[in-house]
DNA sequence: TTCCCGTTTTAGACTTAGTCTAAACTCCAT
DNA sequence: ATGGAGTTTAGACTAAGTCTAAAACGGGAA
């Protein structure tokens, strides 16, 4: 708890009962949680909590790189509490996002490209249980 | 023209003067239009198209493989005419996708998944104008 | 050719994700 | 105690996408 409020107050945000219960919510996550997944999370310890809050919460964590904002889902963003670099397997029959380790893939050289200088990549791969 | 129709056929889609329209923008694009985009197209030659058509012929012609659903911006799904394997980077700034051609990656062992049996996987490269 | 019936298209209602706004609430520093 | 900056809130609003029920289309049988 008094962790939860030194990592908040680290990062020039500062705690309230309701950023508190949010970032318990989403930084303690196993895996890739919406917002309104976090909402829901949020509003059993907190029940008078807003969207807009857990919204502009999310978005606020983000920001200061408490959290990872990622696309990994069709029409949602999710939120990756893992901050570490690594990859995502998408389950294709349901959609759910599996972490998988940064080692357990070797990338060569990526090509110098001409235009762009690559700031970070990662591996999206797609599979069905076996 | 006739090319197109007998893509359809092919594809036992029935074409139909919209699937026409809606496939010559999308198949002919050489970026990664969303369905809005798609219809803003093809408004122009098909002045009373609708929006539901343009949205069932895109899941359409992405169940028959003539195009791939994409999930690489926020919020929306973008349809990719490119069916060849290739790569993604997204400019930070403006969110634009760019197509990386398969070999200008290589990409080593994928470790074997305990669970999952990997299907396919592409890399997506996040980076910024030069 | 005409008619029929399954297929397609359409407008608009509906849903879901997300942002915005303006008012109300907190709470610390005076 | 009080004033003001910072937060929270409900609800309006927007954008992406799906669904529905009715209308329109179109190809084959007669």
């Amino acid at each position: 708890m008094q962790d939860l409020i030194n990592m908040l107050r680290d990062h020039k945000i500062q705690p309230t009962a309701q950023r508190l219960e949010v970032a318990r919510c989403a930084l303690a996550s196993e895996d890739h949680p919406t917002a309104d997944e976090v909402l829901a999370m949020a509003l059993s310890r907190c029940p008078t909590i807003s969207r807009a809050t857990v919204y502009n919460t999310l978005n606020l964590l983000a920001e200061k790189g408490l959290l990872v904002r990622r696309t990994l889902r069709e029409g949602v963003t999710v939120f990756d509490p893992r901050l570490e670099a690594h990859h995502h397997l998408i389950d294709t029959e349901t959609g759910e996002i599996h972490d998988i380790p940064w080692d357990s893939v070797v990338v060569g050289d990526i090509a110098e490209h001409p235009e762009f200088e690559v700031l970070d990549y990662e591996i999206v791969l797609r599979g069905r249980r076996k």
